[in-house]
DNA sequence: TGTATTTGACCTAG
DNA sequence: CTAGGTCAAATACA
């Protein structure tokens, strides 16, 4: 992708990006260590006006030039699809966030990586400078009703118990409806890596998205129009109406300790995850640790 | 027998 | 050319 604005402009958007990012990961991390539920509240509303900050930033950015959505996905594979009308929905265009999920010496991987949705494999790779090979799944209603959700299990190298699942796309399936949270809800810890990966990732959709907001003037943040931010899903959901790209990340940890019988990726038992309980998100996962039902969970320090 | 997973080949962006 | 992502035939499983 490329950049198109003069790096003058960038790096004072960069900046304050950068700074309103900050906030928002320091009241995140506030957020992972608050007590009551009314500051937890207090400190989301910070949150998310912290992003709100960053992406009307992103969105005043300055003019778009020529779309360049010549990324768009390389295979028939989109195809099936049905034709676009303004903007392709390109892979690169598809809303894309990364949860890290650290599983818990009780659970078993699939309960842990299950999210709700059901998921076919469909591929694996080794990817370079990772131990562990990535595992990449798409909704099982791909082809009985065009859900183009994806999804990719990274295990951390690091830490065996972590696991890295990006998402892309907004699932269109019916489970979408059904299931609640496919986010888990966590706090980011503050990570000078992940602070320069995110702000890479800004760099790079700012293109993208101020086209796109640009083609949606009235854009529409969340923040004052989904009284609940039930999950982030439906955060997702609406910002997905507006072809809007951004990302997000949450961490999930818990208390670990122990070696748990795994064969990720192996045995497949990575993620299947049939869908049975799209109320799963199940008390003994790691997940109830950050209440689940908070509203501005899912931001976990950094969404875009 | 139908569905899901595995895995090597293939494709494309960078 | 390489690495990441996807396809699809073969295989496993219920």
């Amino acid at each position: 992708m490329e950049k198109n604005h003069s790096s003058g402009e960038w790096e004072k958007m960069k900046k304050e990006i950068n700074e309103l990012m900050n906030e928002g990961r320091d009241y995140a991390h506030q957020f992972g260590s608050a007590s009551s539920q009314e500051t937890r509240e207090h400190l989301a509303k910070k949150i998310l006006e912290s992003y709100h900050k960053s992406l009307t930033i992103m969105n005043y950015s300055g003019e778009l030039d020529q779309v360049s959505h010549g990324g768009g996905s390389p295979k028939s594979d989109d195809s099936d699809q049905e034709p676009l009308h303004v903007i392709k929905s390109s892979k690169k265009s598809m809303p894309r966030w990364t949860s890290k999920v650290r599983i818990a010496p009780g659970a078993g991987i699939d309960r842990t990586l299950d999210d709700g949705f059901s998921w076919r494999k469909y591929g694996q790779k080794d990817i370079l400078g990772a131990k562990f090979p990535r595992g990449y799944y798409r909704c099982t209603y791909r082809k009985s009703q065009g859900c183009e959700a994806t999804k990719q299990v990274q295990r951390s190298d690091e830490n065996q118990m972590l696991f890295e699942i990006s998402y892309r796309g907004i699932h269109s399936c019916s489970q979408a409806a059904n299931v609640r949270s496919n986010i888990p809800v966590q706090y980011l810890e503050p990570n000078q890596a992940q602070e320069h990966e995110n702000l890479d990732i800004v760099k790079e959709s700012l293109d993208n998205y101020n086209h796109q907001a640009h083609l949606n003037d009235n854009f529409h943040y969340p923040l004052s129009s989904t009284p609940n931010l039930e999950n982030s899903n439906a955060y997702m959901l609406q910002l997905s109406d507006h072809n809007t790209e951004f990302f997000g990340s949450t961490s999930i940890s818990s208390d670990l300790g122990t070696n748990i019988n795994y064969n990720f990726p192996a045995s497949g038992s990575a993620s299947h995850s049939t869908s049975n309980s799209p109320s799963t998100v199940p008390l003994e996962s790691p997940f109830e640790i950050y209440d689940p039902n908070h509203p501005y969970g899912g931001f976990g320090g950094f969404y875009s």
